[in-house]
DNA sequence: ATATGTGCAAACTGTTTGCACACGA
DNA sequence: TCGTGTGCAAACAGTTTGCACATAT
């Protein structure tokens, strides 16, 4: 796998602050960067790093995938309201029925569904 | 909501196997008992479930969305080689942060990845 | 030098939607 | 009857891909 400036934006990007962004998102803000980027390439990279572990997806009930440059095991929660996406520590043991099948565990993903904090209060 | 044709087939056929289907698989099942069905109808009606709590998503790395018609809690594990969705039982206590910080949780979802037993055997 | 990445645009795929008609309550 | 659901087809959005060119090694 080379070493492209744009591979190296999109992860500086996505590593810069512990948010969760969609493809689309990714693509102008790195574009500030790599003026002439393309989205096929933002998609391409993605599809490289997860393969790599460089980064995680988040799979929300949005229509779009959400992308993670922060790789530590931790789960996520998904605001009904704000739509945001909050990341939280995970204590999860994997249910021993799934060991015990035989089944290899690669990963797992823990998504919460709610109201934050803050639309709660609001009513949103 | 009215009670159709439709809709009590889409969940008599999602509550039928223990199994989760694409919008694609149940329009091509269901539509052996209601011939003109629509695929359009039949995501209306998943919308409607789903809301309802009738049913639920689970939203894998593929591409499209798979629906279950069991809906007690449990976790899923989705096979790499194989691509089948296993059902697991959900032990898990959610992470104390969240309510710690306020969030109110109305849904979660877990999802492992990795091989099942016959792909690992088989090194798929 | 050469294999791999890129930009661009077109293609693809799952999903949504507007409309006229059908049907459940 | 009247409002909601349906079938159909077209529209949509996110994602993928083929191609010719560029670039990292």
């Amino acid at each position: 796998m080379r070493d492209t400036v744009q591979k190296r934006e999109i992860l500086t990007f996505l590593r810069a602050k512990r948010q969760h962004y969609s493809a689309a998102q990714i693509y102008d803000a790195v574009r500030t960067k790599v003026p002439n980027l393309s989205l096929g390439t933002v998609y391409r990279n993605l599809g490289h790093l997860l393969e790599d572990g460089e980064i995680i997806s988040v799979e929300t009930s949005d229509k779009c995938v959400y992308y993670d440059g922060f790789i530590q095991d931790h789960a996520h929660f998904v605001c009904d309201g704000c739509k945001n996406i909050f990341d939280f520590p995970l204590k999860m043991d994997i249910a021993s029925e799934v060991l015990d099948a035989g089944f290899s565990v690669e990963s797992e993903k823990v998504v919460y569904y709610g109201k934050c904090k803050n639309c709660r209060d609001a009513r949103i």
